[in-house]
DNA sequence: GAGCTCACG
DNA sequence: ACGTACGTGAGCTCC
């Protein structure tokens, strides 16, 4: 039985792989595509062929690929895509965790050092497979060297196979001829010139009658047609030198050894790791987890025994740093002890090798448990937790004024990348200690791992926090406003549960009403809900011009109806359902299902979600309560406050142009905040060149929805679009606006270029954005980029700074005695639900927190209400 | 689960 | 020329 070595072109199958795999990234923005259709094909490859000999060739520096596909005309060659060359460093990181060998050497073509390994191995008798995406490898060919060429299709691969007599048959010479015949007709994406007039079918024609490029120059006269007679001898010199050219070298001066190619388990811990991070989930069952265990597990304890937990305590009260885990414990079969939320089973790590893991049982329930790693929480240096907000409720004796103390390992891994969609311990783990956990874990190793990670990766956090120089934003807002937002679920907002329901009895009835009218009108029912149906409906059978399309179809977006609307009543009607159909079932119903029985809605808000530094609000989402239209507006009316108490809202003056004005330090914008004028009626004034006094209402509008775009990374599509103008006079706003505040354009432009620079942005306290989209090499993807680079620092410093008031305004009121509670933040606007004779102290806390929450060059302005319902008080 | 639509700042 | 405003979450349809 012959051995056998598989050889693979990387530059050429990750360039096959990047152009047949549709663009994918992992959470961190990283593009994967043609790293993952390289390892695709690569496992398929070894599957197959199990060769007991692997090997990787790179060219060393390869800004270029020989392939047709990146040559114009003139044979230059097309720099590699951005997203392309990001891959290259990646892919040979995860060959090398794989072991699996790499050659490369300064000088040499990957074809040359394919050509010569190829040859040494046959010699050996051996047989070679080569895998490379590039036809010029088949002159490589043999009896026993097989060039395979992986072609991507539908996602599928298929593999076209070539050993000497696959290639004979398929182009009709040899492989040897095969340089002979592009020798003749030349390949202008590897500047081979060729003999002009000769392409691929004389060619091959010519070296299949003279078996050489030679032999057919000495035939010269007898060869057909008389152009490339002609040529070949007037060419001749540069025929041999494309031979030359053509031909790849088999005996390069290479050291090759073949043991250190031998294949062994591709399939180790560190490979696993980097599967992870790549997010290539469904190649992780490829790897056998026994295989990837570490000896962290070793250290583990799960104890039971009351002398020993007390020892436990009392040992790790000593302890500079606790790393606790409170864990939901399906397997347990006494659930009996476990606390009504699930949780039956706490973990404390407080050293390399003290990690324990205690679950609930008959001598002591999650309550007397939780109590007792409460107190050690509030007497340690440093108590870490993987998520510390749910684990508030159980930790009492942690005030405020322990957040110092406290460390939330997500938060932390949050700040250093907030575009991760989520932060499992196990993901920090392996991100910040290198750790892998054994997914096969028990319930008692899981949350040691859990209170292992919180306890290790404290410190590697901080590190890098420090180095990102966001350790104040860390110490001084975020573990902060941890303890804010618990108390703020905690606390809920009361709902009228009968008044919610009569107002979407009302909208029921209104919704069937409309049905029928609109199926009346339509001559037919269908489900006005599905676009796609409505679409028919329109544009098909009632022909109604169409002025958008989707990629699925017709797009029936509220502004494409609105245009519509004048003259075909339907599409009013249509309009009204679907506005009364989101307020039934995404308010109305929606959160009635969040009621709580204590009459109150709980909802999240969630700390590590947004790439900007804002907070998102779930189950319900109450930061997108109706507000602009009156209909909708309604329903703030059944969000009230407990009897005896009213509402107290606060809503900064446009915080985000202020933020601009002091970031930009542009005079005019910190003139005109300073002595409180009319911000968009100023902008109009300049912009459009009308006294002050004589700006039209329409003016006016305009230089608002400017000042919009301004925050938001402007463009002239995007204004035009807002203000139904054209481009043109979009961007001569755009112009005039930039003329008139030239430190705003500066700020802007720094912003972009900064995160050019350092592939982030960043916010006035630190935080940082990253923005891999400025590296993509596809316009529309940079200038959304540069867009998120223009935006992310102000809408991020504004989120700052409303956090910087939250937490004020908490411990405030805490500090106080009183029993007013902040409820609610919707981005800009605070809400507290008020004790009645706390209204006046209150309403003088909000506002001084607010305004002094950051000291800009201009002031911070909050304007208060007071309402017995959300509607009023807004 | 993706795509569309629409609610908010 | 390219096709778009920035940031979210939820309900619905349809594959």
């Amino acid at each position: 039985m012959r051995e056998k070595i598989v050889l693979i072109d990387g530059h050429s199958i990750l360039n096959r792989a990047f152009y047949g795999v549709p663009d994918l990234t992992n959470s961190e923005g990283l593009h994967t595509n043609a790293v993952y259709g390289f390892l695709n094909i690569m496992f398929k490859i070894l599957d197959e062929e199990q060769p007991e000999y692997l090997t990787v060739t790179f060219d060393v520096h390869a800004p270029t690929f020989r392939h047709k596909m990146f040559a114009d005309y003139k044979g230059t060659r097309k720099p590699m895509a951005e997203e392309l060359r990001q891959q290259v460093p990646v892919i040979k990181d995860v060959l090398k965790a794989m072991d699996i060998e790499i050659i490369e050497k300064e000088g040499l073509e990957a074809d040359d050092l394919l050509g010569t390994i190829s040859h040494l191995c046959e010699e050996k008798g051996m047989d070679v497979s080569i895998i490379s995406g590039d036809r010029d490898t088949l002159q490589l060919a043999t009896e026993h060297v097989k060039i395979r060429i992986p072609k991507t299709k539908q996602g599928r691969t298929e593999v076209e196979d070539y050993n000497a007599a696959e290639v004979k048959e398929r182009y009709g010479v040899t492989p040897k001829e095969f340089i002979d015949v592009k020798a003749l007709m030349g390949d202008a994406s590897d500047n081979i010139p060729g003999v002009p007039g000769v392409g691929e079918k004389t060619a091959t024609k010519i070296i299949q009658d003279y078996g050489c490029i030679e032999n057919a120059y000495e035939h010269a006269a007898e060869i057909r047609p008389p152009r490339a007679s002609k040529n070949l001898q007037e060419y001749w010199e540069q025929a041999k030198l494309s031979k030359v050219l053509a031909t790849i070298d088999i005996h390069a001066d290479i050291d090759f050894d073949l043991e250190s190619a031998r294949h062994g388990n591709p399939y180790t811990g560190a490979a696993h790791e980097l599967f992870q991070k790549l997010e290539f989930k469904n190649m992780l069952s490829r790897f056998d987890v026994e295989r990837v265990t570490n000896d962290v597990e070793s250290a583990f304890r799960e104890v039971t025994d009351r002398q020993e937990i007390d020892r436990i305590f009392s040992e790790a009260a000593q302890a500079p740093c606790v790393g606790a885990a409170f864990s939901r414990d399906p397997g347990n079969v006494l659930p009996l002890f476990a606390h009504p939320s699930g949780y039956g089973r706490i973990a404390l790590a407080w050293g390399p090798e003290q990690i324990v893991s205690i679950p609930c049982d008959m001598e002591m329930n999650f309550d007397e448990l939780s109590a007792r790693v409460s107190e050690l929480a509030a007497k340690i240096p440093c108590f870490a937790m993987c998520g510390l907000k749910d684990a508030l409720k159980f930790l009492p004796d942690l005030t405020p004024a322990d957040s110092g103390r406290c460390f939330d390992n997500i938060v932390a891994a949050y700040l250093l990348n907030p575009l991760k969609s989520d932060y499992q311990y196990d993901d920090i783990a392996r991100e910040h200690l290198g750790l892998l956990i054994d997914e096969k874990a028990d319930e008692a190793a899981k949350s040691c791992y859990e209170a292992y990670t919180a306890f290790a990766s404290a410190p590697v956090l901080t590190k890098k926090l420090e180095k990102a120089g966001m350790e104040r934003l860390f110490r001084e807002i975020e573990m902060p406003l941890v303890f804010t937002l618990y108390h703020m679920e905690e606390a809920g907002v009361k709902v009228e549960a009968e008044a919610l329901k009569a107002y979407g009895d009302q909208l029921g009835t209104r919704i069937v009403e409309l049905e029928k009218e609109i199926y009346d009108l339509a001559g037919e029912t269908f489900n006005i809900n599905s676009p796609k149906q409505l679409g028919v409906i329109l544009f098909e059978k009632l022909q109604m011009p169409h002025a958008k399309k989707t990629k699925t179809g017709y797009s029936t977006a509220a502004d494409v109806l609105e245009k519509l609307a004048p003259d075909y009543p339907v599409v009013s009607k249509i309009l009204e359902y679907r506005q009364l159909a989101k307020l039934k079932s995404t308010y109305a119903d929606g959160i009635a299902a969040f009621i709580g029985p204590d009459g109150r809605i709980h909802g999240k808000f969630n700390q590590t979600v947004t790439a900007t530094g804002r907070l998102s609000s779930t189950e319900p989402n109450l930061q997108n309560i109706p507000v602009r239209m009156e209909l909708g507006r309604l329903i703030r009316k059944v969000f009230v406050p407990e009897d005896g108490y009213v509402f107290v809202d606060a809503d900064y003056s446009q915080i985000e142009l202020r933020i601009l004005a002091h970031c930009s330090g542009d005079e005019q914008l910190i003139r005109a905040y300073r002595e409180a004028r009319d911000i968009h009626r100023m902008t109009a004034s300049q912009v459009f060149h009308t006294p002050f006094d004589e700006v039209t209402p329409l003016q006016r509008r305009n230089a608002k929805a400017v000042n919009f775009g301004i925050v938001y990374g402007i463009s002239s599509f995007g204004l035009s679009q807002d203000l139904s103008i054209t481009r043109k006079e979009a961007a001569q706003y755009i112009e005039h606006y930039f003329e008139t505040y030239p430190g705003i354009k500066k700020f802007l432009d720094d912003s972009v270029a900064h995160a050019k620079e350092n592939g982030y942005a960043v916010t006035l306290f630190g935080r940082r954005r990253p923005v891999p989209e400025l590296k993509s090499s596809n316009f529309m993807q940079r200038s959304f980029g540069e867009r998120v680079a223009m935006n992310a620092p102000i809408q991020g410093t504004a989120a700052d700074i409303i956090k910087i008031a939250m937490t004020g305004v908490d411990e405030e009121l805490r500090k106080r005695g009183l029993r007013s509670r902040l409820i609610l933040q919707v981005h800009d606007e605070l809400l507290i639900e008020t004790a009645e004779e706390e209204v006046e102290e209150v309403k003088t806390i909000l506002k001084d927190k607010m305004e002094h929450a950051a000291d800009l060059l201009v002031p911070l302005i909050a304007d208060m209400h007071t309402g017995q319902n959300w509607y009023e008080a807004k």
